[in-house]
DNA sequence: CGGTAGAGTGAGAGCGATTTTCACTCTCAC
DNA sequence: GTGAGAGTGAAAATCGCTCTCACTCTACCG
C-alpha cells in the first residue's frame, strides 16, 4: 500500500472500482469503464484499459482470461484460487483451490521453466443450470 | 472413430489437419486454414471456424484459450495435460500434468458443480528466454 | 513565478480474431 | 427427380482491445 499515492488519479479510480467490486464478482473492462465514469465522467475507454494493464502488471489487480468468456475479467488481487465458468449461464465463480506450491515447483524444475503465474479454470454447468437443463 | 464417416468432407479435412499436427505443436485457426487450403483450395475461412467449433464440441479436437495468446489454439484430443506459455517468446508447451481425478471430484462436490473440462495454464519464461533475458 | 520535459489523457481510428449473413449448392431419403 | 435441410464461401459485421495524436497536466529547474 506504500506507493498508492504515486498512481495517477485515473489509475487510482480504476483500482478503487475493481476493489469495490463485491467479493467473488467478476467484472470486465467495459463494466469497469462504466463504473469509473460514475466517479469521473470524462475518463476514456483507452485510459481504463491502460490502467488495467498497468495495475495488472503491478500486481494490484488480477486479470483473468477465462476460456469461453468473450472478454477478460478482473478481480482484486487476493490469494490464488481457481475459477469455474458455467457454460450455460456464463457465470463465473471463485473456487477456493490452488495448486500446492510443491507441485508448481516440481513442474517448473522438471521442465526447466520459470513459472510466474498459473491459471486454473473449470467449465461445466452450475447447480442452478444443471437443474433447469437436464 | 465410429462416426467419422458422417462428418462433412470439409470437417474431415480440418480434423485431419489438426491430427496431422506434430505432437506437441500448437496451431491456431489461421494456420489450420492455410493448411486446409493445401488440401482443398476452395475451403473458406468461415468453414474452418465452423468445423473447429463443431469438432471441439464433439470432442475430436481440443480448443485452448491460452491467457496472453492473441488467438485460440487447437490440438488433437489426447489425454488431459497442462500447458505453459512463455511470456517472452510466446511459445506454448505441453506439460505432462493433470489434476488428480479425486481433486476434481472433490471440488465439484463441494461446490455443487458439474465439471466437464479443466484448463490449467502456467506462464513465465522458458529455459531459453530465461538465459537470454536475465 | 515562468518554462519545460515527460507522463498522462480522451477521442477516434485501426486491428485482428472470430461470427454472422446470405444466396447458393450439395446430399439424400423418399 | 425432388424438396428439405445441412453445408458452403465471400464479404460484411462485430467486438474487444490497442494505437495514434494532439492536448493537458504535473513536477521539477532555474
Amino acid at each position: 500500500m506504500s506507493s498508492d499515492q504515486r498512481l495517477p488519479a485515473n489509475y487510482q479510480i480504476v483500482l478503487d472500482v475493481v476493489n469495490d467490486t463485491a467479493h467473488g464478482s467478476h467484472v470486465n473492462a467495459q463494466e469497469i469503464y462504466l463504473r469509473a465514469r460514475l466517479r469521473q465522467p470524462k475518463i476514456g475507454f483507452a485510459t481504463v484499459h491502460r490502467s488495467l494493464a498497468r495495475l495488472s502488471d503491478l500486481g494490484y489487480v488480477l486479470k483473468l482470461d477465462v476460456p469461453g468468456a468473450p472478454s477478460a475479467i478482473y478481480e482484486p488481487a487476493t490469494s490464488p484460487h481457481a475459477h469455474f465458468r458455467c457454460t450455460v449461464c456464463g457465470a463465473i465463480a471463485d473456487l477456493a483451490f490452488a495448486l500446492p506450491e510443491s507441485t508448481r515447483v516440481e513442474i517448473a524444475t522438471r521442465h526447466g521453466l520459470n513459472i510466474h503465474t498459473e491459471a486454473l479454470t473449470f467449465s461445466g454447468t452450475c447447480e442452478t443450470c444443471a437443474r433447469e437443463t437436464p
